[in-house]
DNA sequence: AACGTTGAAATAGTTC
DNA sequence: GAACTATTTCAACGTT
């Protein structure tokens, strides 16, 4: 049921509002991150790999094994599709 | 189930190739975009000036029935709530 | 201290534990205002409603500047130029 | 007469609705190359999957080098920093 | 040619 | 589990 008119529309815009200066919130720490890559790069290191760590650090321990069954399994369908070597520009003829 | 060897093994490699011929496609159009931009701009023309261009008529012509369809739906939800004004930063004039 | 790197190693685990520390204060605003969808949820009021509100109030408050800067300069390049339209679907008023 | 009229203002356009044309042509490779996806998995194959094979399919030797460097620097900087154990959650016990 | 900026593509998460 | 949205990542572009 949608509420008009009176105390409703009041509560909506207090909804409405909240949201969005939570969602500012967000916007600022957003940038707060930038800031610190900016810096951490100004001192010489290097942010792609920054980002790797921070995404092995967030990974637990059961999140890496998926990982690592993942790439054993495109490792298999790699490996073992032999008409798949990795050679995007050659053709190689039918066995 | 991962198909290995045999038919299946072919059968993904069309679906690969298949899909690099059309990104190649894709690289080959955005060439050919650059060129006209670069013949444009041989004829005296402002490349900055012909993407704002570009980004205005995109927007012209996909946004706006998208907005008009979140405007009904705003007008609806909205309109009819007094204390709610939906322009954050303006004031309307009074009806 | 340590062997390798010394204070830049030190140096780095700051940085990212503060990278952390951020992002996790990110994932708790994004929780609070799912919180708050809930409580409106709870309240009778439609989500999607909210969303699309939500998302034209930013349209608003956003966009309008960077509009309006467009436009002008769509104006001025293009308002000499008879044979452009740059309204694809609509027409404008006459002069 | 204004010297920015005529047969420029049709030139112009000339160009931007050639832009505009092959732009489309590009979001139809787009779509096409989705459905080929799709395709795919309802045949049984890991779309995520096919994008790792597609991907290693676009490096060619050259950048698979510069790669595994790459990933040689991360275990450096991750393996290097006593400080660093990847492991974010847990405590690791003491040498 | 590195740099930051911006726009597109991909992934992750959420809802129905 | 399928679609939609949000977030993150990646690549192109102009700039210095």
């Amino acid at each position: 049921m949608v509420k008009f008119g009176g105390i409703s529309g009041e509560q909506l815009r207090q909804f409405i509002e909240k949201i969005e200066r939570l969602e500012q919130e967000k916007r600022d720490i957003t940038d707060n991150i930038k800031d610190v890559f900016t810096d951490a790069k100004g001192q010489g290191y290097d942010v792609k790999i920054m980002r790797q760590l921070l995404k092995l650090r967030k990974m637990d321990a059961d999140d890496r094994a998926e990982q690592e069954e993942v790439l054993d399994l495109y490792k298999a369908a790699l490996g073992m599709i032999p008409s798949f070597e990795a050679q995007p520009a050659e053709e190689q003829e039918a066995a």
